[in-house]
DNA sequence: ACCTCAAACATTTTT
DNA sequence: TGTTTGAGGT
């Protein structure tokens, strides 16, 4: 073994020796947090401390695995596997399971994830008969996960007066009702949702301190990765497993917070010292991973923000180039763009195209981004957006196993109980739900009794599916793949997905089988290979925790979810105002600074190259719409920008011939300020004058006539039937027309 | 009970 | 644009 001291700089050898007592990491973008972490951990073990005495809180389980790699490497032995290490959700997930009986809970408590959640939420809503416009399922969920973020239990809402007000102002005057009988759904459903991991685990630690006092003498040291984007039920948590030993280090970077939708309190780290009186506070403000030009124009941008650690990151390596700006005129032609660069740099550096990322606010983004590289041949991974687990066919087969398991999961069996369809219906499925709520049941429990009148055909049906549940679950005990397999079978979902011979169809038959390979794996390797500990935490997993690195893919991920990632090429696209900054987020300076926080995250992913862009128009809900730049674009210190656009003709050349002009013929210039383009239609600003029978032409379609024109005043539309691409129905208040 | 199609609706960001 | 919902037919 090397000393591996010597592998740090000063200010990260000080982090990873202050081994007793608080400390605060404050690491700046690409200054080696993981490093400082994982070097910490190593040399915390190398000092006699148990590796079973640590925890360590990480931003994806995936980033925890690599870490005990390195851990092993670094101590060369394998005493890091009896770490905890993992995130927050996983971590407590576990501590759950071990203590679930504490809060009546069994240990294999299913966990709900936001569609299950949402789903019972909706039956609530129509349930109490409540405005299903006014109840919108998306609010409510948000605010019942917002109130359990701030540990505010149902009781306590429902005695609280001004929480209540806050939601009667906003027309929600029976949320109180909502959460309650939401919260006992869950509790009579033996499930806890992804806001209940941390909620509970809180609870245990509350209600119950000998079980606290159990986990302070096991968790003697404390890490925390990406303390920034905690919130306030975590901060709780941490804050009470800590106050025995105060060995605790947090690593994170005020100007990273990105999570404040989700409860995340920048307060957490900018306050942390008032927690601690002795706290010990590390500034990392060198960066190794991006070039000059990089660092300094982020730095640029996040000197804007008022609320911030004052600090000043640096590097120390080459000035590299400058951060490419690229205008396009609309969304296609900027994946295009994109595209078309990738390509470029990856021939003439001879990269693999893993050393790309294509970052972008909103997952909808994603679309023309794929086109582009699909017809470019341009292998790439889209992370996000739906994870394998969350595919339909994949949730419905586990769904399976979930009811399984807990015979009490109503939405496991709401979701399987006709499909493959076996003819049981709407109507019988309510009159088995107002049953199993008069008697207190759960729906498989009222099937089992079977006390309503039915008709035989019906009757026959359901004890049919009855049975076949119960012999499922009497395997439990045996190989989670020879049971699974068998589930798959005799369910009929394999001979249902078999059926449907269409793309989709088959992609969905080859999830499953990709979900059963998954489970042999995991039998295979697994000392106790159970369905029920297969399931135990599926619903946490996320792609990004999938591990197919070596595979040579472009990564396409929203800027949230690139967090803690780095690429040696970055493009980051739709630079626009109302997309990124979100045009949710323009009523207060908090919501803005985050936004530029996001967009500092976004610049310094990026290790050697970079690219920003933007379009004039994209196309938006299926409307083409006009968009300005980014004001976050004009921030950045122009001398380290390079402006290009480009005529769209040359668009359609073919880049093998083309290779130079992109570098060498673009228009290289500093812009005084960006193009500002009219938000009001310079055009055709008389709509009224336009008239069915007229030929018009249009900026992107061509020429046309107008058949139609309907609508009022500001919201006229017309149907026109353009030459090329045929008809269309278009916005006239959006539409820039010319009579011809 | 189930199927089909058109209208309505929806877009931040995630464990 | 892409998905979900509801009406109407079988």
């Amino acid at each position: 073994m090397t000393n591996y001291l010597n592998e740090l700089n000063p200010n990260q050898q000080q982090a990873v020796e202050h081994i007793d007592g608080p400390l605060m990491v404050v690491a700046g973008a690409g200054s080696g947090k993981t490093r400082v972490l994982t070097y910490r951990i190593a040399h915390l073990i190398k000092n006699g401390i148990d590796s079973f005495n640590i925890l360590a809180l990480t931003f994806t389980n995936k980033a925890a695995n690599e870490m005990k790699e390195r851990i092993n490497l670094i101590l060369n032995n394998s005493e890091s596997h009896n770490l905890w290490m993992g995130t927050f959700h996983s971590v407590f997930a576990k501590i759950l399971r071990f203590e679930s009986q504490k809060l009546n809970f069994s240990n294999n408590f299913t966990i709900y994830d936001t569609s299950d959640s949402k789903n019972l939420i909706k039956g609530i809503i129509k349930e109490l008969n409540l405005d299903k416009d006014i109840y919108k399922v998306n609010t409510v969920f948000n605010r019942i996960s917002q109130l359990k973020n701030s540990l505010i239990s149902h009781e306590n809402y429902r005695n609280n007066v001004e929480l209540k007000l806050y939601d009667e102002q906003r027309k929600l005057v029976e949320m109180g009702k909502i959460y309650s009988l939401y919260q006992k759904r869950l509790i009579s459903y033996d499930s806890m949702d992804f806001d209940d991991l941390l909620f509970n685990t809180y609870k245990l630690f509350n209600n119950f301190p000998e079980v606290l006092n159990k986990y302070q003498n096991k968790f003697k040291y404390i890490l925390v990765d990406e303390y920034q984007d905690t919130n306030h039920v975590q901060y709780m948590i941490i804050k009470r497993l800590a106050a025995m030993n105060e060995n605790i280090c947090v690593v994170g970077d005020d100007a990273q917070s990105i999570y404040s939708f989700r409860g995340a309190n920048i307060q957490n780290i900018l306050n942390f010292k008032n927690d601690y009186p002795d706290l010990k506070i590390i500034s990392l403000e060198k960066n190794y991973r991006s070039t000059k030009n990089i660092v300094e124009a982020s730095n640029s941008i996040i000197k804007n923000n008022i609320n911030q650690i004052k600090k000043t990151i640096y590097t120390e390596n080459e000035e590299g180039d400058p951060i490419h700006l690229q205008k396009t005129t609309n969304d296609n032609e900027e994946s295009f763009f994109v595209a078309k660069s990738i390509i470029e740099n990856q021939s003439k550096h001879k990269l693999n195209f893993k050393k790309f990322a294509v970052l972008y606010r909103t997952n909808a983004q994603s679309r023309t981004l794929e086109e582009a590289f699909r017809k470019n041949n341009i292998p790439y991974k889209i992370y996000g957006g739906l994870s394998f687990y969350q595919r339909k066919e994949v949730k419905d087969l586990l769904a399976y196993f979930r009811l399984t398991i807990n015979l009490k999961d109503n939405e496991s069996l709401r979701r399987i109980i006709n499909y493959p369809s076996r003819g049981i219906g709407n109507t019988t499925l309510q009159k088995l739900t107002i049953q199993a709520n008069n008697n207190e049941l759960s729906i498989f429990e009222t099937i089992n009794k079977l006390e309503i009148k039915l008709n035989s055909g019906t009757l026959n049906k359901l004890n049919n599916f009855k049975t076949m549940i119960n012999s499922f679950k009497s395997e439990l005990n045996i190989n989670a793949y020879d049971l699974a397999l068998r589930i798959a079978n005799l369910s009929g979902i394999l001979f249902e997905l078999k059926q449907d011979k269409t793309p989709e169809g088959i992609s969905r038959y080859e999830n499953i089988q990709e979900l059963l390979n998954a489970i042999k794996d995991f039998s295979e390797k697994n000392p106790e290979p159970t369905l029920t500990n297969f399931m135990s935490d599926i619903a946490l997993i996320t792609d990004k925790d999938d591990n197919n690195d070596k595979e040579n893919n472009v990564s396409l991920m929203t800027i949230h979810a690139a967090k803690g990632l780095e690429f040696p090429f970055v493009y980051v696209v739709g630079l626009e105002e109302n997309l990124f900054p979100s045009q949710m987020s323009m009523f207060s300076r908090e919501d803005l600074e985050e936004e530029r926080r996001l967009f500092y995250v976004a610049i310094t992913r990026a290790m050697k190259f970079l690219q920003l862009s933007f379009a004039t128009s994209r196309y938006r809900w299926g409307q083409l719409i006009d968009c300005e730049p980014s004001r976050f674009v004009e921030e950045i210190d122009k001398k380290f920008l390079l402006f290009k656009t480009q005529p769209i003709n040359k668009l359609k050349v073919n880049f093998k011939k083309n290779k130079k002009t992109f570098s060498n013929n673009s228009q290289s210039f500093i812009p005084k300020k960006l193009t500002k383009i009219s938000k009001i239609n310079n055009s055709t600003n008389n709509n009224s004058l336009l008239k069915s029978g007229m030929e018009v032409e249009h900026i992107k379609f061509g020429k046309g006539k107008i058949l139609s024109i309907e609508g009022i005043n500001g919201n006229k539309t017309a149907t026109i039937f353009f030459q090329n691409i045929g008809q269309k129905k278009l916005l006239l208040k959006f539409a820039k027309l010319k009579v011809i």
